[in-house]
DNA sequence: TTTTATTAATCAAACGTTTGTTTAGTAAAA
DNA sequence: TTTTACTAAACAAACGTTTGATTAATAAAA
């Protein structure tokens, strides 16, 4: 699907109320009225509301579809170097696109969710376990990773530990007085940290560590 | 505050009705319904919908003033053996009352916030970063543990996990092939598989690990 | 004891607003 | 001319809240 301007600029809007509002607690004059279009345009254009957001989810999960998945799997690094990529990639993909990943997470919290949404975000989550899959027996099968890894869990500490991070990102901001940053300082600053703890920890939680040869 | 046994159905119907479909989604008369009371009741017994929120934060906040933090505070357990009861109670508490807690990271998600909720998510957040920070010194002091823990990240990545391992439950359920157990065994199971989980993750990158001497 | 006030709990109905969507029409582009 | 882009206005439905009446229970007054 194609969108013309005024089509992306409903979308983006609507990506950014929905964030911080909510899917329910965003009306479509609120939308209408922040994209500078007239109400009736969003039904014209996309059908109606709930079009609107599987629009918005259509749009950003195509935009997703990364050369990292080949690029990680072809290449002549150590399992734990392309690990590592991949969590560099995962906070990088969730902190460049907060507002998305927050709506994102919100439906993943609702119960009564949309047929077409919860299929998109389960076919996503289904390719990144079998991705973290593939790289962890890679390693096993090169004796650098642990037998006994839980591929579920760790992928869900990797995204778990990265959402809280994004949506608790004040309160980080406030505990470790960071005020003073820039909001671009910050989001740097916050990406190089969450990079450096979950290397760090998954490490020496999947990785057979030789102490003796080091 | 203290409530008679319909305010609490009220309560109880609202918390579970937010956690499925949030506050903005679920209508007075929704909860009304399910509760089997007059729809002006809400008003009658809270004054508005807002308040009533308000009211669920305040009841389970305070059920919530744990005798935990005196008894790993004062116990004469290893800093390791401390900081693995914390992981197991938060656990149990999250996993425990999914739905309110399910309600708070929504609340989280939001930017625009209701100013009294917003506080008695700070105030409790703060609580559980100071005694994290506590148990952590306490560990370092003793020689136990490493000295550059990043304390907000490792709290990041408990409550991120713990949370997002609950909020995406049915997907672990699916993966994992465990459809056959019941939602309890299941309960059971994710509780056990996660306390595991998170103490070797925090184990190996908060200990000095005396591999030698083991 | 009987009667009269007072209270809290409950209800159906109605209130005014906001909701998502549709309609009927206009202007511009093809 | 036909199609596309766009609008103001209208629509019914749903929303949170208020109203006014009724009930049941308790307390005060007779």
């Amino acid at each position: 699907m194609e969108y013309n301007a005024k089509q992306l600029q409903i979308i983006e809007v609507a990506e950014r109320l929905f964030s911080q509002k909510g899917f329910a607690g965003t009306s479509v004059r609120d939308i209408a009225q922040e994209a500078d279009v007239n109400v009736s345009m969003i039904s014209y254009y996309f059908g109606s509301k709930e079009k609107l957001i599987e629009a918005l989810f259509q749009l950003r999960m195509t935009e997703s579809r990364s050369r990292l998945e080949t690029l990680v799997m072809t290449s002549e690094l150590s399992a734990l170097q392309k690990f590592n990529m991949f969590i560099d990639s995962v906070i990088d993909r969730l902190m460049g696109n907060q507002c998305f990943h927050n709506i994102m997470l919100r439906e993943q919290l609702s119960s009564e969710r949309t047929p077409v949404i919860s299929e998109f975000i389960r076919s996503l989550k289904f390719r990144n376990v079998e991705l973290i899959q593939r790289m962890l027996r890679e390693g096993q099968e090169a004796g650098d990773f642990k037998k006994d890894i839980n591929v579920s869990l760790v992928t869900t500490t990797l995204y778990g530990t990265v959402n809280y991070a994004i949506a608790t990102q004040d309160f980080y901001k406030m505990i470790n007085g960071l005020d003073h940053m820039s909001d671009q300082e910050f989001q740097a600053h916050l990406r190089q940290e969450l990079s450096q703890h979950l290397k760090n920890l998954f490490k020496s939680t999947i990785t057979n560590e030789h102490h003796i040869q080091n």
